[in-house]
DNA sequence: CTTTGTGCAAATTCTTTGCACCAAA
DNA sequence: TTTGGTGCAAAGAATTTGCACAAAG
């Protein structure tokens, strides 16, 4: 994933694309590991030397409103983003604290009865335990 | 749900029964509305007056290391608390911010491909939306 | 020019920690 | 009398807010 296609794809979402968003989004189409708002900072405060993690923060909640970013909960300590709004379930390891992408969930998770009571935006599905590195060490 | 049964279901899972431990168990199991370490201390504040946040923090963690509560990750701000350890699915009201229980998961939500590359402890399934409630208003 | 974006510092909120006192075994 | 529990005050960490300056249309 380009600068360019960052910046495309921003637009498609009706956002503006500064320097710090189209990096923002650059990064995390190019980094599938559910960044934290710190790990983003941390990763383009060197290119980037004047920005803040205020931008970091306005700039994801401006994502998540416009619905190009999903924002999980999966972690209990911080938020994690994830530029794939598509439905896929997710790993996280209480050893090392990674967030892996499992499969995309089947049509049947959202067949529930009580459904017709709620209006539901989004699902996530999250499992938690040990992954495969952790477990052998 | 009495005192004494709350007392009971904390030895099962070798907890001390204190005053304070029982008295937030008890709370759990009659208020299936998962509610927050503040919601906790509000609601037994007045029972027991030297009650402080502290001691609900520490009987919380202490409960989900001996496996009697499960901690739920979907509201970003506040950990929530589910006394129900069985696998089921929840939906958060983004207008009104309640959690509703819903049905048990069925099986089939377990069984992905990947799952050989990871030990699972839990799993949560959560739904995002508006409520029934929240949509006539 | 006028609106929008950025970023510093301060404020807020949630949770944990250190420690002294209290209670139970 | 020794171990474990409670609770105050303080510390820590994540996120938001207020505001002045900068940038873009």
């Amino acid at each position: 994933m380009t600068y360019m296609q960052a910046h495309r794809y921003l637009m498609q979402f009706a956002i503006r694309p500064s320097v710090q968003r189209t990096a923002v989004m650059e990064y995390l189409m190019n980094h599938k590991t559910h960044p934290t708002v710190d790990e983003i900072y941390m990763a383009l405060s060197p290119g980037i030397p004047t920005l803040s993690k205020t931008t970091v923060y306005n700039t994801l909640n401006l994502f998540i409103d416009k619905g190009a970013v999903q924002m999980l909960t999966i972690d209990e300590k911080n938020a994690r983003y994830d530029a794939d709004t598509s439905r896929h379930a997710h790993f996280y390891c209480n050893s090392c604290g990674k967030v892996t992408d499992l499969m995309e969930l089947k049509p049947t998770v959202y067949e529930l009865p009580e459904m017709k009571d709620y209006t539901v935006s989004s699902v996530q599905l999250s499992f938690y335990g040990t992954c495969k590195n952790c477990r052998k060490n």
